[in-house]
DNA sequence: CTATCTCCCTAACGGTAGTTAGGTAGCAAT
DNA sequence: ATTGCTACCTAACTACCGTTAGGGAGATAG
């Protein structure tokens, strides 16, 4: 079902070396899903079980389980990150700050709750990850974080922040917010973009 | 070479079944910072290093490692959310919405971050722990989530909330905000008073 | 002195982890 | 027919996990 939800920006199909596909998907498919349970629970023996092959199989396809986690989280950042900006561009320019941030909300939400598991992987386990594997995205991170500092020094420009308060303290209470949603979601509670709304509205004056 | 390396302090070595002392004391401890790296990484034989024993002598003292965790975990609750009621009292009963909102944001942020171990842990790895252990503190846990249901309502009833916004959404955003916080927190950057300060004029009009 | 209790040790148990060496079947090109 | 490559399997390796059985040293009580 996610088979179309990650797609290589550059290179063709047949390439195979920077756009995993066939065994190599399959594999980083089982493996963003079972890190919803952790690193730990992630084990090359259940990757392989999903794939349909054996445990030892999997290293004909990627060197390492730490290689096969760090490119679960390096897409998962990428996957957010670009939907967030599409979004934006979507929009168009004559969208007020307002529209931008409640989209953003909005889209990051439904990337971490709905479509990615791979998002929600790289968010919820991020820092459970071994050393090597969080230092290997931190610069995709670094520029994701960088959209969130865009949008909240438009609302500040536009004189919708609070007064006296840090744009800092703003993006970090914003990014918080939606990164620990994950621990609280249930779709049957409320629907993303009414939680979307809620936080834009409870933030923006 | 039966070094007796931890010599237990024993002080108040009477102090009954409910409350550790001693080696109990120092178990749990251990197993609480080694929690800030996940379930996996707490291993019984860490633990004892931490102590000075050997990994067998744990099970003098605890049934299981499941034990272990579930303990600390249900004392993280529990710190938490003595340390928000204090705070709260300690307002007094002609203190402001605001003003209750801020000192829990604070006092949750102070507990969470610095002063102890045992309520970071509870937070930061509590959706990866063993199934059995969430289900024990699940009670306390929504015994801490009423507080802030109280918080919010009174600040709704004061007017201090975005209209048209959800009492759900805000207390939502709220402590997604400051259980995140672990995530990114450095003393040097800004003080945990700057942030409860920030977080609270964001929400509150 | 003996008995008992507490606290800790050594040594191992069975289980599972990541990983690897070597083999095999299918297929394509020479 | 031979070679070589891809994709997989079997079987094992070492390492470490939680846990347990049994024993030993020291204090205490009778």
């Amino acid at each position: 079902m996610t088979s179309t939800a990650v797609q290589g920006s550059q290179g063709e199909p047949s390439a195979g070396a920077t756009a995993p596909v066939g065994a190599r998907r399959q594999i980083l498919d089982a493996a963003a899903d079972l890190l919803r349970h952790g690193y730990d629970a992630t084990t090359t023996r259940a990757i392989a079980a999903r794939v349909g092959i054996k445990a030892g199989s999997i290293y004909h396809h990627y060197e390492s389980k730490e290689a096969i986690v760090s490119a679960v989280v390096n897409e998962g950042v990428r996957v957010v990150h670009e939907a967030v900006t599409s979004a934006l561009d979507a929009l168009g320019p004559q969208a007020s700050p307002r529209e931008r941030v409640q989209a953003a909300i909005r889209t990051h939400l439904h990337a971490s709750l709905e479509h990615s598991a791979y998002t929600s992987a790289s968010i919820r386990a991020f820092s459970f990850l071994p050393a090597a594997v969080q230092e290997g995205c931190r610069v995709e991170r670094r520029r994701y974080e960088e959209i969130w500092r865009g949008l909240v020094a438009e609302a500040a420009d536009a004189g919708l922040l609070a007064p006296g308060v840090s744009q800092d303290s703003v993006r970090l209470l914003l990014l918080g917010a939606v990164n620990w949603a994950g621990e609280w979601y249930r779709p049957e509670r409320m629907s993303i973009d009414e939680i979307a709304r809620d936080f834009a509205a409870s933030i923006l004056r």
